[in-house]
DNA sequence: ACTTGGCGTCTCACTGTGCGGGATGAGAGT
DNA sequence: ACTCTCATCCCGCACAGTGAGACGCCAAGT
């Protein structure tokens, strides 16, 4: 059981369709891939193609279908309203600024602002990073439900605590976890539900950033998190 | 039955993502704009946001939710796929070029490449048009299970017949049906199931384009929907 | 030529899930 | 204090969804 408010017939659809996100998938590979019978997935598949929400792909594959972005089209892309808030950030700390948002077990930079010159650390838009590691991983984990974080943890450099931790204090801080001596500092962005939409970083070097943010430093990561929140509604 | 194959908690979800991807919508409006008794809509809006396919907006009102864009991620933007194939169409046949999805009773154009100089007919980026007149929109609903064609007819400045011949010949044209002195040619992108991904279109006055469309013409814009949907795998 | 295995599709008896009317509580307005 | 509207929740019951197994097709192997 791992939705609060469990619709069964929801719960596999929805499987199915976080089955193809990444990758098309034949049928004997989305039944391996969402635990379901073969007649179910088959079912609920072809249902799903009737709402276009799922397509095949010319060699017979299951793939994202196109009422998708219909029905997503209304929606403002976090990525273009972070960009303006990301490059304040950047400008106001000095260290390059990235916005992730959750894609499943990984996480995704959307848009990014690099500092300009001098040692940064660089993340390209587009890059896929492991949840299991990084300041924005435990910004975009902590208020998630916790049957989802426990699958999680396991491989994780951090723990229920590091959340814990987060959740308190709004923020979250790491030195190395993704690449050695490099330190990042994130804050989730949330809608009005608490719901997470994403999270804003910082990213360079720990001899500059340190072992233990400023509250400058920190206060302007929070402030970006709450102009994007604030815009994203 | 509006659906093939029908899963009838699947149609009903479904409907509530179509009902807030325009607009925000408030429970009483879902009820109004689903049809659905306010405890079914109620406890599957829950659901979809348990899922992160719906979110609540801090006016308490249901909208999209994250998690589409998220599933939605890895599906190449038809939109950014169509542009290189619309100004080579431009610059074969010397007029206007547009990509359009369909978008519920509407038609969005996502990309569009404008003749350079002279008379013209532009449709911005972004711009929302009726279903119910023009050759793109004839060329959307063709393939269309006769179910939602059924619905949109009455109010249609073409026919059921209109739609046959789509289907024979594989491109739709208008002349002065979305806007007067306008003609209009366009063409299905299908993908590998015959599922609608889109149009292609052409227009520019009746002077121009004709009443007929040159067999040179049609065969440009019948290339330009083949490269798009084979782009679009 | 024949056999076998894998895959997608379909059927249908069965049962567990989803339904939705009505109760409840909160908040706003009078 | 009272009324009205809205969102939320409960739970008995009917039927929608389940999924094992049959079927057809196709490709690979013998």
């Amino acid at each position: 059981m791992g939705q609060p408010n469990p619709v069964g017939v929801l719960d596999k659809a929805v499987a199915i369709l976080h089955a193809v996100a990444d990758e098309p998938a034949t049928l004997a590979e989305l039944v391996v891939r969402t635990g379901l019978p073969r007649a179910t997935a088959h079912r609920l598949a072809v249902a799903l193609e009737g709402h276009r929400l799922v397509r095949r792909t010319p060699e017979g594959s299951w793939a994202p279908g196109p009422a998708l972005a219909e029905l997503n089209r209304g929606t403002p892309d976090l990525g273009e309203i972070a960009v303006r808030h990301l490059v304040a950030l950047r400008d106001a700390t000095g260290e390059s600024a990235q916005f992730y948002v959750r894609d499943g077990s990984s996480r995704v930079c959307v848009a990014a602002a690099e500092r300009t010159s001098g040692l940064r650390d660089t993340v390209p838009v587009g890059a896929r990073l492991p949840m299991t590691a990084g300041s924005a991983a435990h910004a975009l984990l902590a208020f998630t439900p916790a049957e989802e974080v426990t699958r999680l943890l396991p491989a994780a450099s951090f723990t229920a605590r590091t959340l814990l931790d987060v959740r308190r204090r709004g923020w979250a801080h790491s030195v190395a976890e993704r690449e050695p001596g490099v330190a990042s500092l994130s804050a989730p962005v949330r809608d009005a539900s608490g719901g997470v939409l994403g999270a804003v970083s910082i990213s360079g070097p720990v001899e500059r950033l340190g072992r233990r943010p400023g509250a400058e430093v920190v206060g302007a990561v929070l402030d970006a998190a709450a102009a994007i929140s604030r815009a994203g509604r």
